[in-house]
DNA sequence: TATGAATGAGACTTCATTCAT
DNA sequence: AATGAATGAAGTCTCATTCAT
């Protein structure tokens, strides 16, 4: 069998979930995209909300290893950011509708999920700011990465080239080191 | 009459909005915040998405109203930019419900919504560039902008002064003409 | 209006419950029989369980009721039992098919409401023996009047008449003081 | 092997039906309790009905047989009647969950289920009635050790020999020969 | 026989919206 | 204008039963 089950649900709702939204996703959505019956997700999952926060939690464990992976490199640190910044890149260009899940839809949630996605956006900021020794910096970067991927990456479907190019002559631009 | 009625629905939408969510806030919730019936909410708004949108464009009116008021102005563009940036945050802090809608709900609903805000956004964005010549400068404004909005001071609380101390300093930062 | 909408959801509840028993009932049993809108129900009663509990408490507090006015009467022990079986008998007659509920439903139910069956036939028990002084003599009493109810009355169907003598023959051959 | 797959469910079957419920008792239940796939059921069994079924007839044929064994009898009828008694009280200790199932669940289900209760209650009846040549004195005992088993042995879980003892008092009370 | 994943009918419940007063 | 009871469509979830292995 190519595929199980559960991954079968999995795909169609962060299929489901990236083009209408947790709110409008219904249940019955889900499973007529899997080809499968109704009570077949309640197999698998509890809830709508039990199948999003595996969802979530899936591009959060992803971030936060590429985070760990990068504190420990020693080395120039606009060098370590750039190299970090190609990695998180690529792991949202590879997830793209989770991705649109985690920037879109946690946001709007309850407390609950709205506060994963801060918590991850504070670990990569003190990561900036660790590497760079300047907050106002970090929290730049941040701002603009975020910015990237809500807008060229999400909205406007950018290339992944494009987009690191840009983010680099950021970093270029704010943690330069000035030669 | 201190406030009419159509007044007093459109201040609990706010507040009930604001705090649990488009989706999550009930008709009945709104009246009852309101102190009114179940029915008379239908006599002043077609639906709930209509009170929604009443509110969102509302933020947005405002907000066009003062980009309108800044292109026009003459002088150093950082100097301009910064005195923007002080009358957008006011704007802000005095309607933080509606911002908060603005920024945490309108993102996760219909295409038709979502694109409010992002057209909001690259106003900002087209502005800065204007002042600055420098599309790269511009998104990096509107990224850090969009940060303190969303994290500063819609989850963190931060004083006014504060935020708009931290902007103006990443104005000087980026947009800073080299003396 | 002769009945409220919460009235005729009740009845219509009584009706079917006694026909068709808890388990087999179903909301829209219920709001078919009341010629109402499913939602309607939901108006009323948080759930199925909840009407049936506000049935069941009806019969209990009428019981509960009678056995407080036999408490305090003074006279012969086996006339004030029969004067209360009679009121007894009235009662259950009178509200036929909550008796039916309160004897065949709520005892195949979850603890909360199995208990409230039998600690209800305790109290009977118990105002049994304070009259005659004898605890076996009170616990056949009491057997035979719940035999009476569910037997002959809501199995058979027999007359009051018939059924109340029975139950006086009962008292005066058990209870009977020899002359 | 000690224990056939159909015997493993029918023990399993008794043990929820006796804590839960008929209605609240799942398949899913008796298999988890049997250690069995939920499959493995269907090959046993027609259904949750056809299990319930074969259990409550078990309980009744062995009150039938019991009944038959002491019809023939002849002797002191209150003496006969003790010794039946006994032997009953035998049966129902030693299969106290079927008993269970038999006095708190088979009445509050369809017609057809409850008429066995019924049925059973009514040859008892007819055998006392025999014996003691009285209905009223019939009818009296079948309430009273109705009640016996409802309240004193599955309610309040009471020794064999002390409800025996209750219940054959009752004998000497209603039924003895006046020496 | 035994398995257990899959099914889907059917029950529950919610809530935006209507409408007679 | 205001009311609030009533509506019913729509969605969630459960579980007895089937069936391919």
């Amino acid at each position: 069998m190519s595929q199980s089950t559960r991954e079968r649900l999995i795909n169609s709702a962060i299929k489901i979930f990236s083009r209408k939204g947790y709110f409008n996703t219904k249940i019955s959505d889900i499973v007529k995209d899997a080809g499968l019956a109704q009570g077949t997700f309640y197999i698998y999952f509890k809830s709508k909300k039990d199948i999003f926060a595996e969802i979530v939690n899936f591009v959060v464990s992803e971030i936060e290893c590429t985070i760990k992976k990068f504190e420990r490199k020693e080395g120039s640190p606009s060098e370590i950011i750039k190299e970090f910044a190609r990695e998180i890149f690529d792991i949202l260009y590879r997830f793209k509708d989770i991705a649109y899940i985690f920037f879109f839809q946690v946001i709007c949630m309850e407390e609950e999920f709205r506060e994963i996605n801060i918590k991850t956006s504070q670990k990569i900021k003190k990561f900036y700011q660790e590497k760079l020794k300047d907050e106002l910096k970090a929290e730049i970067l941040i701002g603009y990465g975020k910015r990237l991927v809500e807008f060229d990456i999400l909205v406007e479907d950018k290339e992944k080239d494009v987009v690191v190019d840009k983010f680099l002559s950021a970093v270029d631009l704010i943690a330069g080191e000035k030669k």
